[in-house]
DNA sequence: CGGGCCTTTGACTGGTTTCAACTTCTGTGG
DNA sequence: CCACAGAAGTTGAAACCAGTCAAAGGCCCG
């Protein structure tokens, strides 16, 4: 909890009654390796708070294969936001890659969150400024790089998640195959 | 204005004075066709909402074409949020497609906004909510679809914005060339 | 009516995928 | 604690999607 009271105080301003209050509006889930939180064709009920642990998010593309399009760390939140926003069945799915320790809020309980307390409209507001901006540079790299470069630029830049993380999900996570990564790591290392 | 007014009412309540008030933070700007807004190397001082026309966002790859990434058309906003958010150097372009009315907000004018009226941190939130839904999906569509899938869902979704732009651009945007995207026409014209 | 920008066409190239076979790692039950 | 099965990673050959380059045609706007 600690760690979540950390992270609010670096966008708003609350005092120890109020965050007691706020967070009685979350759930605490602890989560297994592999765990699903939400499967494609369920209605997305939820939004996710990483406290500890890594989440994934993907969808199944036309040949059935696993295609990752997010990961959520320690102080990120995960959920299929135009799903959640609209509460329709989502054609994601999200999955632990790790034992994870996770908050949960349900629309209806952010609501009401929200009207409670409209500081968090603020917090929320800060939240999704820095993940659009996030995804803003995020577009950007998709258009600038080759594989092989987006895939140097990643493990350059994030070394440690690449040793947390299988390398399979990461080449999903860059938009190729496992087997094309495994030959840009032939060319690296001679 | 009166547009600007029931963009606003899809998100918060407001009353006529309250509107007043709060439109007196933002500027409003007149735009010539190919107008530049933002150019690349400068601190991104501004965001834009278009009240009419067409702006987007692009940068300049290594080999010297310009890239976009991003269009506004009416009701949307448009900027690079990270380097708005920070108040630094942007290495994106943001230029007028069409004549175009917009207004303007810079960060010092935001926050006092936001200060003055707390339901703006709302309407902000829920616009950025919406922008990075959008991008979510966005992302997903440059992992699943090849180039020519990505113009055929593109033409079949906003046929009316494919009549509006040049196709250079529309070719740029969804991220090839001026010379593929007539190979694919061509294709589907036969 | 002319010039320059936009679009089209075609030949060639290369980055990335696909498929199949093989090796290495990992975790689970006996 | 070991054995073994399935999962993850590697390698190589063949195929393909899309980019590059060059040149010609069309069209808009001054």
């Amino acid at each position: 909890m600690e760690t979540f009271r950390q992270h609010l105080d670096k966008f708003i301003t609350i005092n120890d009654e109020e965050f007691a209050l706020i967070l009685s509006f979350f759930q605490m889930l602890e989560i297994k390796k592999k765990q699903d939180l939400m499967v494609d064709g369920e209605v997305c009920k939820s939004m996710f708070f990483v406290l500890k642990g890594c989440l994934r998010k993907f969808f199944i593309n036309e040949k059935g294969i696993e295609q990752t399009t997010e990961f959520a760390i320690e102080n990120w939140w995960i959920t299929d936001t135009f799903a959640y926003e609209h509460q329709i069945k989502s054609d994601f799915c999200i999955q632990a890659v790790e034992r994870s320790t996770i908050l949960t809020i349900d629309l209806q309980m952010q609501e009401e969150l929200l009207k409670k307390h409209p500081v968090m409209e603020r917090y929320f507001r800060m939240i999704y400024q820095r993940a659009y901006a996030a995804s803003e540079r995020r577009i950007r790299y998709l258009y600038e790089m080759s594989r092989e470069e987006l895939y140097l630029h990643f493990s350059t830049q994030y070394p440690w998640f690449i040793q947390r993380i299988p390398q399979y999900l990461i080449a999903s996570f860059l938009g190729f195959t496992p087997e094309y990564l495994s030959e840009i790591r032939a060319k690296l290392r001679s």
